[in-house]
RNA sequence: GCCGGGAUGGCGGAACUGGUAGACGCAAGGGACUUAAAAUCCCUCGAAAGCAAUUUCGUGCGGGUUCGACUCCCGCUCCCGGCACCA
């Protein structure tokens, strides 16, 4: 879930020279191909150039103002009206020295990358929308090959061969020479599986795009105007928060001294308690006795810094701290993290996926470079596994206090006891689901378990009569399959309410199953034994309960977990499904091994198949060991 | 808008690595036991047709690959979560 956030890409860092000045405009594109189609540039409202511009042009100044208002969310920015103002500089482009007009538009970030792009209109999407609403010109430099020898001139806004496409989402090009020739301007080879040739493009001219990135990237650092350059999404943190409840940052801000850390004698740094909440946006700001101090460095009067961490700042390596939770030295033990980390496995809401790990991440990787733990002895990242657990709804909204619909555990478990209420809440969905509340759901677990203990009376059945040997293998097997499933279920994810089933269907079993001999009864108590064990873990209390009726020396939560008996899952004989082109016809019962030519003879003797193979000829078969006979035909 | 996840009976959900779709449970209906009720036990339970045997259709929608698709591929729809200052 993260690989698209750090959203790691690589292209080229390109520098535009700004006209009649020494500065210089550095951009990054991950389409350094579409070089040439570069009409105009555009930077964020706080870069340098859009600054220093708005110097002496008002109206510019309030353009930025506002843009600094705006929020920084990246939903918002994607869905916001797109807007911008020409700055009046100029940019050269850096092959052929064409100038460029510099925009500033409220789109371009000044935090991701170096806050200021090129756009190609004729290329992107978003640079198409932006200079249709403000009339810049388009020009294509890259078409199908197919349309190599057509001639595609730049297109000014005013020019009527500018339509758009039957979806109306993509901008449409025609060729001058022959107006019934249309392709859209979008990244051709990603929507069409075949790269596009460069046109317009002077030197650079029928080259595919992938390889015209690779020549022009080359050219551009040759001549000491740009390279190639590797940049990711991720954006800075900003760790301060203008709250009350947070961690102080220990800092004090001195007129002498600048920012001073506030010595380690002193640490931590206390909230004050007797605050009273006005309402402003940074309550310590407003508490002087908090605030006043005197600079640790100078001994003059001086200020706390007054707002507190990001509460990311501690949940990102609290884990840590439950490992050398006593230390009293350090964050963290190197020895201790040696000893546990990283964290076999976490638990926590979808919610949590990718900010709250992308920060504990960070911070693991932080204190390694620290030194805080030796990065050779313990692992990369802080966790091993993760499971994202869903949410306990009711009516299909969320239970929470706030909106008064939670369900009383007390009054379950007074009814039922905490054992049924564990059962159902595992049994009721995947733990990674959100679980719909249901009481009539409780109840059902609840006359499980009283199924279970009403095996218990079947111990005092009297066993003096003849063992059946196959209703013995048949309850062994399902004991042993009942095992397996149950096992896996724990091994391969948490399965739990699968592995509750299985056991739901064991218990069926050994209530269905009836004794009359000593083999029997034997057969049964494996599968009691079996199935006590095995819900020790769902079940406690009820567990234990049931193995002290069985006799066990020790509770039935610390008894070994049953193994599986490999000979009691073998079937000497199966029921074979018998398929004619794909779907079920019949069942035969064959042996484990049957081979295809004994299987497919049995099958044709079988009256429901053969019924479907008359007047057929046998085309092709297919055997599936111990599922199924698939029978190919055409008619003869 | 972008990123991630999902959609299967009346309901919650099963289905291994492409191999009998609907395990298990809930709800519903019918029956047994009982003076009665509760509890318990038995039967039915995706849709349509049929007395029945059985047949056809069926895993959000439209295509495709395959002997065979809930499962794989292409194109959509809808729902949920996240989007960096809710903390």
């Amino acid at each position: 879930m993260q690989r698209n956030w750090i959203g790691k890409s690589s292209g080229a860092e390109v520098s535009f020279k700004v006209e009649n000045s020494d500065e210089v405009l550095d951009i990054f594109t991950t389409r350094p191909d579409t070089l040439m189609g570069v009409t105009y540039m555009a930077v964020a409202a706080g870069h340098p150039l859009a600054i220093k511009a708005a110097e002496n042009n008002a109206e510019l100044a309030v353009f930025l103002k506002e843009c600094a208002t705006i929020s920084t969310k990246e939903a918002d920015i994607a869905t916001m009206e797109k807007k911008g103002m020409a700055l009046g500089i100029n940019a050269i482009h850096p092959i052929t020295g064409e100038t460029l007009p510099v925009w500033v538009a409220n789109f371009v970030l000044m935090g991701y990358g170096t806050g200021a792009v090129m756009s190609v209109p004729a290329h992107d999407q978003r640079d198409f929308e932006f200079s249709r609403k403000y009339g810049i010109s388009i020009k294509p430099v890259i078409i199908p090959a197919k349309y190599e020898n057509e001639d595609f001139a730049t297109i000014e806004m005013s020019s009527p061969s500018v339509g758009f496409g039957s979806d109306h989402r993509w901008p449409i090009l025609q060729s001058e020479s022959d107006s019934n020739i249309a392709i859209t301007w979008d990244h051709w080879d990603s929507q069409h599986g075949e790269q596009g040739l460069l046109v317009n493009s002077g030197e650079f001219n029928g080259l595919p795009s992938k390889q015209a990135a690779t020549d022009i990237t080359a050219w551009l650092k040759e001549n000491n105007k740009g390279e190639e350059k590797i940049q990711y999404r991720l954006r800075d943190w900003l760790v301060s928060r203008q709250r009350y409840w947070g961690a102080p940052i220990p800092v004090i801000h001195c007129d002498d001294c600048g920012a001073v850390a506030v010595p380690e004698k002193d640490l931590p740094v206390v909230l004050p308690e007797d605050l009273q909440p006005t309402g402003g946006s940074s309550p310590l700001a407003e508490c002087e006795a908090f605030l006043n101090v005197d600079c640790p460095a100078c001994g003059k009067p001086a200020q706390r810094e007054a707002d507190t961490f990001d509460t990311f700042m501690e949940s990102s390596w609290y884990m840590n701290r439950y490992i050398s939770a006593r230390s009293e030295t350090a964050m963290v033990e190197a020895s201790d993290m040696q000893r546990w980390a990283p964290v076999d496995q976490y638990i926590g809401g979808v919610e949590h996926a990718v900010l709250h790990l992308l920060y504990a991440r960070f911070y693991h990787k932080l204190m390694r470079d620290m030194g805080l733990f030796d990065g050779k002895k313990v692992a990369n990242e802080p966790f091993k596994n993760l499971l994202t657990q869903g949410m306990v709804l009711l009516d299909g909204t969320k239970m929470s206090k706030s909106k008064g619909n939670t369900v009383d555990p007390d009054a379950i478990i007074k009814r039922f006891g905490c054992d049924t209420a564990r059962l159902f809440t595992l049994f009721a969905a995947p733990p990674e689901k959100d679980l719909e509340w249901e009481d009539s759901g409780v109840e059902g677990a609840h006359r499980f378990l009283s199924r279970v203990w009403r095996l218990f009376e079947k111990l005092n059945v009297e066993v003096a009569g003849e063992d059946d040997e196959k209703s013995v293998k048949d309850l062994r097997r399902v004991i042993h399959v009942t095992i397996e499933k149950v096992t896996r279920a724990f091994e391969h994810g948490f399965a739990f309410n699968v592995a509750i089933a299985a056991q739901m269907e064991l218990t069926n079993a050994l209530q269905a199953f009836e004794m009359k001999g000593k083999v029997e009864k034997a057969a049964f108590v494996e599968g009691l034994q079996a199935l006590v064990k095995m819900l020790s873990p769902f079940v406690p209390h009820f567990a234990c309960e049931c193995g002290e009726q069985l006799g066990f020396d020790k509770a039935a939560v610390i008894m070994a977990w049953p193994e599986v008996d490999a000979a009691a899952l073998v079937q000497d004989e199966v029921v074979l499904v018998v398929q004619v082109q794909g779907k079920k016809r019949g069942e035969i019962m064959v042996s484990k091994d049957v081979d295809q030519d004994t299987a497919l003879r049995l099958a044709q003797a079988d009256s429901a198949v053969a019924k479907w193979l008359e007047g057929m000829t046998v085309v092709k078969v297919i055997l599936v060991k111990g599922r199924l006979l698939n029978i190919v035909v055409r008619p003869s």
